[in-house]
DNA sequence: TTAAGTGCAAAATCTTTGCAAATGT
DNA sequence: ACATTTGCAAAGATTTTGCACTTAA
């Protein structure tokens, strides 16, 4: 499926701002960063904001989901892209010297209960640590 | 075991930030935010920067261990703490509505396979939503 | 005494908001 | 044509840095 169609399936208008973004994640599959996205030549030249809100739209849309490590920084990730797909529901690993993160798919997360009354929206887990290619590098 | 014992056994100096902000962790058993921590009365006259500067201190000397939800704000949490301890290793409960964090303690964070390689430092999980008393506040 | 910690001011980020101009349907 | 989006400027919020003063050991 279409990066532009997906948008229109979802009643999104179909602005360079959003295709572009949306091509750059499914491309990626792994969440990517604010910076890392703004990076990349196709968005190189859409303003901070735009970026924001470009953002925040998929995210709402279901296209995007949002991923936040402990280092603070919102990734996105595209899914859902037919055999692009990126599930949302596996654990990713941050390496915290190179700012790098990655799907770890095929591992569900576990089920967890919660206090009694609450609503769950969802749920996410972030492995943390350095990555080999960093690691070799230090060496 | 005292909070002043704790920090002398870490070899940090024994000062009012650092015992006021450890003691209002461990009273806490769950995990605060920066905000929450200025808030309390015994540290309502510290200084932000001392604040985030014992925060780090305590983190890296183990006191205490930090939680990064989705919202993006940093949390910490006492652990080790005789009685009071907060084992650290049980996902978190985060409710987007009154921004409050809870330990989902008794549950243990599932082992995750990591791409070959890769140096893991630690993990966690932050399960998020609505908790019961947001919920009885919308209705 | 003296090395570590604190407070204040100021900078650096990251993120959001307001509003006029541009764009998609 | 009309509602949405975008870009720019500016405001907010959070976190970090530099430096002189204070404090614990």
């Amino acid at each position: 499926m279409d990066v532009r169609d997906m948008l229109q399936a979802k009643g999104l208008r179909r602005t360079r701002a959003r295709t572009d973004v949306l091509a750059i994640l499914a491309e990626a599959r792994r969440p990517l960063a604010h910076q890392e996205i703004s990076g990349q030549t196709e968005a190189a030249d859409l303003d901070r904001v735009t970026l924001y809100r470009t953002l925040t739209s998929l995210s709402k849309a279901g296209l995007v989901h949002q991923v936040r490590g402990v280092d603070g920084v919102h990734r996105f990730c595209a899914h859902g892209l037919g055999s692009m797909a990126c599930p949302g529901n596996h654990p990713h690993f941050l390496c915290q010297s190179c700012g790098e993160m990655s799907c770890l798919e095929g591992q569900e997360l576990p089920w967890v209960s919660v206090p009694a009354g609450a609503r769950v929206t969802g749920k996410q887990m972030v492995i943390y640590g350095v990555c080999a290619q960093c690691r070799d590098a230090e060496a």
